[in-house]
DNA sequence: TCCTATT
């Protein structure tokens, strides 16, 4: 696992012009004492040993996580943030070291890493609370000639900055879009950098900055998730595979067994007849969809989130088992527009919901071949 | 006119 990582960082450096500044949000103290800091009251200090991962890839798992960070020293918990409906990597985590040394040599060998497309940074988690959420702004209109350093100089007067960006031309190599983000420490850090600057000329600009809070991915509807699985997907597809290591082939073998031919619905109905298995065809209320490798918990609700965003469903049915109530890891939904549905099908083959890849088709009926 | 940083 580790090495595989370190040899696609190598040889996927891919240089992406990022204005990124790493701040270390660590702690002050410079002494680094052995072993887990227990307070007088019993709780554990993890200040000194609990690290958030920023900017990992969009494939990397769970298991290839601890993976990378196990090879430093003992872990003692380690999550990769996930959404909690699609399961989809949200492209950060936590490791919490057993011994702060252990943490100070992640942050020092790979913090700075380059794995795939992404450079990933490594820093000291600060302690969890709500007011550190939702403290990201979208700057917008900003002077082209607006470096990162000046912008950060800009809002440093309402708080502490933990990250901030400016977007840059893809083609140009590196011209300012004139839009960027920044993170305060606090929400109401970000709040008062709104009510100061949003509307503002800064010194010197010709036009007035809008400042408001960033798009919080973690909210996204369904049909953003989906959109976004689109691209990502097509991105696999079309992206060159010959750096890629065993664990990522089973990926992309996963995606090509399943996916691609999946944005063309009429492949999937030559692809069913050629198997000898016909389609069951609209029957009363619409066209029957069968999703496999449900988990035991599956209910109706994820169903009703997974194929709602494609268009009418008229039913959904999780089969449970009937002495636990479990579900026999199978389910059908039923929906009103073949095009809806085959979009459905062709989206939803292949989605990894949490730790399963689904298998979505038409419900079919076997018969023999004419 | 939206990069994915709080479990």
């Amino acid at each position: 696992g580790t090495q595989e990582w370190l040899k696609l960082g190598l040889l996927n450096s891919v240089i992406i012009s990022t204005m990124e500044t790493q701040v270390s949000n660590g702690p002050s103290g410079t002494s680094m004492p052995n072993g887990p800091v227990i307070s007088t009251n019993g709780a554990t200090d993890d200040s000194k040993t609990n690290l958030i991962v920023n900017y990992l890839p969009q494939n990397m798992t769970q298991e290839e996580f601890k993976s990378l960070f196990g090879s430093i020293g003992e872990i003692e918990s380690c999550k990769l943030v996930r959404d909690k409906i699609t399961g989809q990597s949200l492209g950060y985590g936590f490791v919490n070291y057993v011994d702060p040394n252990d943490a100070d040599k992640a942050i020092n060998t790979l913090n700075g890493l380059k794995l795939q497309t992404k450079t990933i940074k490594v820093s000291y988690a600060r302690p969890s609370s709500a007011s550190i959420r939702d403290a990201n702004l979208y700057v917008s209109g900003l002077p082209k000639t607006m470096s990162q350093k000046d912008m950060e100089q800009l809002f440093s007067q309402y708080g502490r900055i933990i990250t901030s960006r400016i977007l840059v031309d893809q083609v140009t190599a590196g011209i300012s879009r004139g839009v960027g983000f920044i993170r305060f420490d606090k929400r109401n850090e970000a709040e008062e950098a709104i009510k100061g600057l949003n509307g503002q000329k800064p010194l010197g600009a010709a036009e007035p900055i809008t400042v408001k809070f960033a798009n919080n991915p973690s909210q996204k509807t369904g049909q953003a998730l989906l959109t976004q699985l689109y691209q990502t997907a097509a991105r696999r597809y079309t992206g060159p595979l010959h750096h890629q290591t065993q664990r990522f082939r089973l990926d992309n073998l996963l995606n090509a067994t399943y996916g691609v031919k999946r944005f063309s619905p009429i492949t999937i109905d030559s692809m069913t007849s050629l198997a000898g298995v016909n389609l069951t065809g609209p029957t009363g209320a619409g066209w029957c969809i069968f999703v496999y490798n449900l988990s035991p918990e599956a209910d109706e609700s994820v169903l009703w989130q997974l194929f709602g965003p494609f268009g009418a469903v008229t039913n959904v049915k999780v089969i449970r088992d009937f002495t636990t109530n479990k579900c026999k890891g199978f389910g059908f939904v039923t929906m009103t527009n073949y095009d809806e549905a085959a979009m459905a099908i062709a989206s939803l083959n292949g989605y990894r919901l949490g730790d399963r890849v689904l298998q979505v088709s038409f419900k079919t009926s076997k018969q023999h071949k004419a």
